[in-house]
DNA sequence: AATGAATGAGTCTTCATTCAT
DNA sequence: GATGAATGAAGACTCATTCAT
């Protein structure tokens, strides 16, 4: 009721921010929990603790909050990941540890994975947009290996949707199944998925031996 | 296939059957041109001309539908790429004639495909738990390539996952995309996806040549 | 598919009577387990082994058929209670048996003494005028008592109404319980609100004795 | 019945339960009219001049909101009757004036008394199960009587049982007979159906003259 | 005469969204 | 700005009844 009275450090955004992140914070959850068809409006302005109309001055309804969920955790995601590279080791540590960061990551908070890799499936045409604008993404930087296989030219040219592809449904069936509670004992899956075509058996095995 | 011509063929069972074939194939196109979601089940009455409650002496509801309208696809599918099969010819030609009849399919069947790869990912757990069902089976016969490979013991182990996955997601995208018009001209890429771990660069190449 | 060819016996009517007949006493478990509301026309059906079509030839309607049911029960019950009594005793005794044939009743036929007594209640302003019917026949019935009452001069006029009334009460507490397998032990506290009124409470004792 | 007159007197829950109530006060009339079968919400909703929002999040639904309308007006015809009982006076003329009270309540509000006493009979189990033990606990006041009856050794043990139920019936007919309009001048007959079992004919008689 | 497939009006109920306070 | 009571459009589903066969 009464704003703090002080330097005013851009009181009415950061507090909004603030708020926001609180909701999608809630959102996560609740998305996670009872799937995106089975949440209402009603559930994530009580988890958060807001009212209804706050909600619907923070977003422009369900789907939108959806894709603010998903877009947030995509996010986190993904600037986690490319903290975890070492920026001086050779590509394929730095692959190796941006896929072990990801398992750790959906280890970590699995409310987040379940929403980025299962839920957005089914939380309508922009969510798949978004998502399948993250996975091109993901794509891409994968595509940045290639000089690093012994044989870069035979890899085929679809090789990255393959890959990512693959990878992608590989971790919604874990999920799915409630098997990840120990998610990272699934890198060396995940490397022979994502490592092996660029890298080849033995550089890929190898790459689980140091650690 | 055939109903055994004779006297008095079944004329209740046959009637029903015919009838839900034809609420399937109404739904097949409702689904897909308006999503599980913005589908309702007048909107499946209304272009299946069936009164609501034929709809749910048909179905338990729309759900079920879904599911029904789905299975259809899919076996619909899994028959006529079978069918394709040149039964004395060697396994990567199989193989290739599967995928192309497979994009053939796609081709001549857009809602029908829209459904059995995108869709269904809306459509709830039960329809994707049918849908992973199938690409798991897809996976086994691949599987069943491995023999065929001049380096099956470097294939890794998830390679099918890989595969299945990628070639899904691949299509998934050009469907959403609207790029299905002239399907068939994924050919080469859809081999890439599938064939070249398998048989290498230069074998899979030469699969597109002959045809 | 045929009907027996030979003296013809009013083979119409009798057949639809006879049809009726078992269609009703299907109706009267039917009701009886599941309740007028919660019965549709299709348990009917189901249970009379008849089609939906036959069903509309033989009653207007799920509430007539519910009063037909009803009708029948109650005409049964009556005649039965009627066949009861023993012509040349004196009506004390007369009461007393039609009141054990009533318990007897009961107990041989709980689906229909639940139609007649609760269901009854439930089934719309139709079955219940009809219900008032019999009651006001029973109380007029048992209005030929008063004579027989050592004090007539001082019985209520509305004696009849109380009696009536609260036996009803009384047997739909039972009824509602379930504690009617034994019904012919509830006699004692029958004759104790039927009739002690008329015979004063020695009289109505005594009645009990005999048998 | 009056709000208290002071500072902020709990607005929230005060203006629910006041909605409530005008709620229930429609509901009352609308059940009445039309029967508990033949009522739907919207009916309700109409004439409450409420959404159909705002009907369920005061009730589970329909068979809910006729228990609360039953409760309502069995809860204010119970406070009633008590209330008119003059607290020094003898048994007899407080039971008399306990029954003149429920004769002009059934003039007074119509509505009420055919949902307390025709209705409640058609809407379920629930709803019997309220009704009875409404029923059962005006037996057991009335039990209270017996030691005021020249004879409480004659009576029956299940008298209250016929007194009650016997009252029952005869109101309700009454009311299904639309013949209300002049209740109390039914309280002679009602009087004689409740009274003269405990008083005798002379006292009850006695209990008409002076008013 | 009998059947049961087909109908669709009518119910209840949910929930995203609005707006007065 | 925040609240949550109120809304009512929209949906899924049931079931009494009809009617062509």
């Amino acid at each position: 009721m009464s704003t703090p009275v002080g330097r005013d450090p851009l009181p009415r955004e950061v507090l909004t921010e603030h708020q926001r992140e609180r909701v999608l914070a809630a959102a996560t959850e609740v998305f996670a929990k009872r799937g995106y068809q089975g949440t209402t409006v009603d559930h994530i302005v009580s988890a958060a603790h807001i009212g209804v109309g706050s909600f619907y001055s923070l977003f422009d309804g369900k789907q939108d909050c959806f894709l603010a969920t998903y877009d947030r955790v995509a996010a986190a995601g993904r600037s986690q990941m490319l903290a975890a590279i070492p920026a001086d080791a050779p590509w394929p540590q730095q692959l190796a540890a941006v896929l072990r960061a990801l398992l750790e990551l959906i280890e970590a908070e699995p409310f987040a994975a379940r929403i980025a890799l299962v839920e957005v499936q089914t939380a309508g045409t922009a969510a798949l947009a978004h998502h399948e604008g993250n996975l091109d993404e993901a794509a891409d930087l994968l595509r940045g290996g290639r000089e690093h296989s012994p044989v870069p030219d035979e890899l085929p040219l679809t090789l990255e949707y393959a890959t990512v592809g693959g990878l992608t449904w590989f971790l919604q069936q874990r999920i799915s199944l409630g098997e990840i509670g120990d998610a990272t004992r699934l890198l060396p899956e995940v490397l022979e998925i994502v490592a092996e075509p660029y890298l080849g058996e033995e550089a890929t095995a190898a790459l689980l031996s140091p650690q």
